[in-house]
DNA sequence: AAAGAAAAATGAAACGTTACATGAAATTAT
DNA sequence: ATAATTTCATGTAACGTTTCATTTTTCTTT
């Protein structure tokens, strides 16, 4: 005998309405069956009120739809920014989104690779520095700012161009001696750009600049030295600075009120990513502003696209200047 | 035939190993097995680099290992934190998180809810203010800040306590006449309770308030209309303002910038929530602050824990006062 | 050493779906 | 009116697990 409380399944639906299992799935599926089945089928499955079993799906069509997010801690408002338009991208095609904040743990994050293959997710979109992930090879997966492999695509902003301007604003801002900031060596690959075109921008505009890189987990006061280093009779001796994140530009901007320096008065400031908080408000600083809905939709797309004979090892996408309170406004 | 290029499952990994079926389900699961055998099975396994078909396990034993967190968005760094935290909780207990971001939207709130339940997930938690959402009896879901139906246990921090935490604090301050500002009728239920524990406490200490109240989807400029009326020769009435929310409470500091009133010399200002921009910096103002790790970890708790034979239909968990440049510092 | 008890491996059945081969009914053509 | 053709419902076999009744092996006991 049937348990009272069991959820009801086809074979119910089916039963109830006094039709074959097979022609159930037709009208779930919405697939032509005649009319009048299609009526009575519908009314048992409102009474009864069924709903498909995923997993059975799953486990048959070996599809889930279900696409796992790597990313490493989603407090960080760029993530978070990530997240929201990956799954609004996801939800367009009625995907779903399963999110790992791997926090830069390494094994952390094969773990979930693991567990996101066991789980046969669809796909995978990563956002992780980690350089010996192993991704097994029918696994989809698409990279974010990161080039893994030939055969994984990568979506990024033009962080070449970003730096570019970076350096061209600094110098329309009337900057004549600026510095690059940057921390981290795992911010590997792509994000990496930005201080190639940093120079770049800077060479091609006359700005005398200095850079400061620090590894991956040294202190932050470490900057704070270096600013210290370059004030002389109280002024410090650059008049821009370009941070390699609106991170770091977060805590720069808190060093230099400390250090009596006023921005953007004393010195401009521009980071990289476009943060506002909430999503909404004003940009945390001036900022190169990546296209994140587009990098969503260009990795879901690329993910999800079946019938693509080859797939972009790379794919660049444009970046903005924003204005942010921490350079003079311009216009 | 079988195809070169299918995934291996427990039948391939039983021929290989010369054992049958249920061999190797039992060697997968950690079930006792002879030596011999656990050791031929797991050669195989790692010979095919096997691994578990979760949905077939799914289908089979009805549970997931998923669950599915609803919040309005992502964006915002309180429910940013809260989704942080709910992951790490879940995580410990090897379970995966569908994330759901619904922009308030009610039509795609219910979406989630019933796609979530085709999915058979093993539960929910939901920071949901939609009123009429319609979740399955059968649907285990825990409610932050909001008791949506006697069954459904809802976890929040102690609102009220926070509210008159808030005023007393002002009044330690040395504040005399303050204003409770809200936007959001929607901030149903338990937050709703930040006024009332204000009022007590403001009470309690003799502060003379005022409130302004905003109903959900009202411009925030009702809010500088209402501050400039109480600007008299410049100097703004209130000696401290404590805002419903650290969302509110930026974009309260943003117009008492513009209406050139210093914060905190000329007015200080409490949010509520706990903000601190990237999950590690300084708190993003003066605030009433949740114990998140605490709710989230409550919330996992009380989703997954079976053997409760009575859920508690409300947790409240204790707040504390955190510094953040918008208020006197005081020790 | 043989029989009985305990332990452990076996393999079929079931979970809820989809797909496909089968067969029945309805339609068209002669 | 009958045969040929089309249309469409039917029901069984998979998908990859877990479970459990069964059989086989191993260990005790006398």
């Amino acid at each position: 005998m049937k348990k009272e409380n069991s959820v009801p399944t086809m074979k119910d639906v089916a039963k109830e309405a006094g039709v074959a299992l097979g022609t159930v799935s037709k009208v779930v599926n919405g697939l032509p069956v005649g009319e009048s089945y299609r009526i009575r089928v519908e009314e048992a499955i409102e009474k009864l009120n069924y709903q498909v079993n995923s997993y059975a799906q799953g486990l048959k069509a070996n599809k889930t739809y279900t696409v796992a997010l790597l990313i490493p801690n989603m407090q960080n408002p760029f993530f978070a920014m990530l997240a929201y338009h990956i799954n609004l991208s996801l939800l367009k095609r009625k995907y779903r989104m399963l999110l790992c904040s791997t926090d830069f743990d390494a094994a952390l994050e094969q773990e979930y690779v693991t567990m996101v293959q066991q789980n046969k997710v669809d796909g995978i979109i990563g956002l992780t520095y980690n350089p010996n992930l192993v991704i097994e090879e029918n696994t989809p997966f698409v990279a974010i700012d990161r080039s893994i492999s030939p055969q994984i695509p990568c979506v990024a902003c033009d962080n070449f161009a970003g730096g570019q301007l970076a350096a061209e604003k600094l110098a329309d801002l009337g900057c004549k001696k600026v510095a690059f900031l940057r921390i981290g060596s795992s911010l590997t690959n792509e994000p990496n750009k930005r201080k190639a075109g940093f120079e770049n921008g800077c060479l091609s505009r006359g700005l005398s600049y200095e850079m400061k890189i620090l590894d991956d987990g040294a202190p932050l006061e470490e900057f704070e030295k270096f600013l210290t280093e370059h004030i002389y009779d109280g002024r410090l001796s650059f008049d821009g600075i370009f941070c390699v994140t609106d991170n770091l530009a977060f805590s720069i901007l808190k060093m230099l009120r400390r250090l009596h320096q006023n921005v953007p008065e004393d010195v401009q400031v521009i980071g990289f990513d476009g943060i506002r908080l909430f999503g909404d408000q004003d940009y945390i600083c001036s900022t190169i502003v990546q296209p994140v809905p587009e990098i969503a939709e260009m990795c879901v797309e690329l993910l999800l696209q079946e019938n693509m004979t080859v797939k972009p090892p790379l794919v660049c996408l444009p970046v903005t200047y924003a204005y942010g309170r921490t350079t003079s406004e311009t216009e």
